[in-house]
DNA sequence: ATGCACTGACTGATCGAACAGTCAAGATGC
DNA sequence: GCATCTTGACTGTTCGATCAGTCAGTGCAT
């Protein structure tokens, strides 16, 4: 757990305070006192709050992204095309354990959920320049293992899936507070049981609906 | 749209401020710009910035979920109870048009979005206070639609619809970017007739699959 | 009707604290 | 001995909050 250098205890250090106290919220001075080194040398290494935000993200970000990318490559290079709750569970699983390795909550998974949901300029590119390329691949799958889903279509159960995605690894606690302690938002296995059937259903009921102009009428099928 | 009092001018301003910037982003400098009063003023009426940024809250959620109760009412007066499209129509139509009036952007939804995303105290207790209770109605109201349903189950389902809506009410424009500007997620139309059918699949999908241990098999039914 | 006491609304100036970022100098390792 | 790493001391700025004080309006006693 311990980092091996300063840069490494640095970028530990920053994605605990920016997940707790978001990109404002959080201070160089914070970030410096829980890597245990001078506020200086944060600059000296990132150059600025900004940039050492950019590297805590893309750190996670690319090693997330490389997965979902092979995920993706071993489903379709079976002979049977994958089913949509395979293309789920690439979607979500490697953001889901990512940087959780042990110890309690998904930090970086708060970091992305807040950046995702935000709309200020380094937010909006943060998320165009690791995430869009990658998601694009995902709606272009979509459409392959359900061919009645028209192209924007595709692009809308992209939206809704990650928005499920985004508010549970947003691990508020919501969930638990709702249930009387019955949902734990915490557990990886537990929400990946719930929501890949979930997400799967709701895009296949997308295509039923696809095209119709008014909410359909015969819905308790 | 011009404020007849220095009370609601502050509030509106303070809305758009917090909107775009965030709890921490904001200053109460920008905020009393906008408003065209002395700074001094947004601490004689509200206090402090906490304060402020709770009567800013406070103000639309509850103009929302008396909306959202009264057509809970509606719908369970009713002699034939309702579909459940017609609870996700009601979850969250007041939302997606409260302050919405009119102009660009809906900037409450923003800060709805973020503060329901995010897990500091302040949000907690916020979301805590204005929208767990009638949270606990709607699940409920799932649960009696949708008898099958478990009562874990219902939580999940209430929590995957809230994540499909907040990300949408983010209305980050990604949507537009990601289908070369097919789809609008600022549209409040374009965006009901898909996410109903969307959320209501995946909730009858999600009682399919309910208390198996394992995902499913043949999942292209 | 007029002078007086009082109130709520509002302001400009200013507080100490905290902020991101800078820099010359020291430490460390090759 | 040189380059990389690291530091403490520091800069100027901005933050939320406070303060004494202005001003219009109101009730009231005379």
């Amino acid at each position: 757990m311990s980092a091996p250098n300063a840069s490494t205890a640095i970028l530990d250090a920053a994605e605990r305070v920016f997940a707790l106290h978001g990109f404002d919220g959080a201070s160089m001075r914070q970030i410096a006192t829980g890597a245990g080194v001078a506020q200086a040398l944060l600059h000296y290494h990132f150059g600025s709050k900004e940039k050492l935000f950019e590297a805590v993200f893309a750190r996670r970000s690319d090693a997330i992204n490389a997965e979902r990318a092979a995920r993706l490559d071993s489903l379709f290079g079976d002979d049977a095309g994958p089913r949509l709750e395979d293309l789920i569970e690439a979607l979500f699983r490697p953001t889901m354990e990512a940087g959780h390795s042990g110890q309690g909550g998904n930090l970086f998974s708060r970091i992305l959920a807040a950046t995702a949901n935000a709309d200020d300029e380094r937010s909006r590119s943060l998320i165009g320049a690791h995430y869009d390329p990658i998601a694009l691949r995902f709606i272009e799958a979509f459409r392959r293992v359900e061919p009645r889903l028209g192209e924007a279509d595709a692009v809308w159960a992209y939206m809704f899936a990650i928005g499920v995605g985004m508010t549970m690894m947003a691990a508020t606690g919501r969930a638990g507070r709702l249930s009387g302690g019955a949902c734990d938002d915490g557990n990886v296995d537990a929400i990946m049981t719930r929501i890949v059937p979930f997400i799967a259903a709701g895009i296949r009921g997308l295509v039923e609906t696809a095209g119709a102009p008014s909410p359909p009428r015969g819905g308790r099928a």
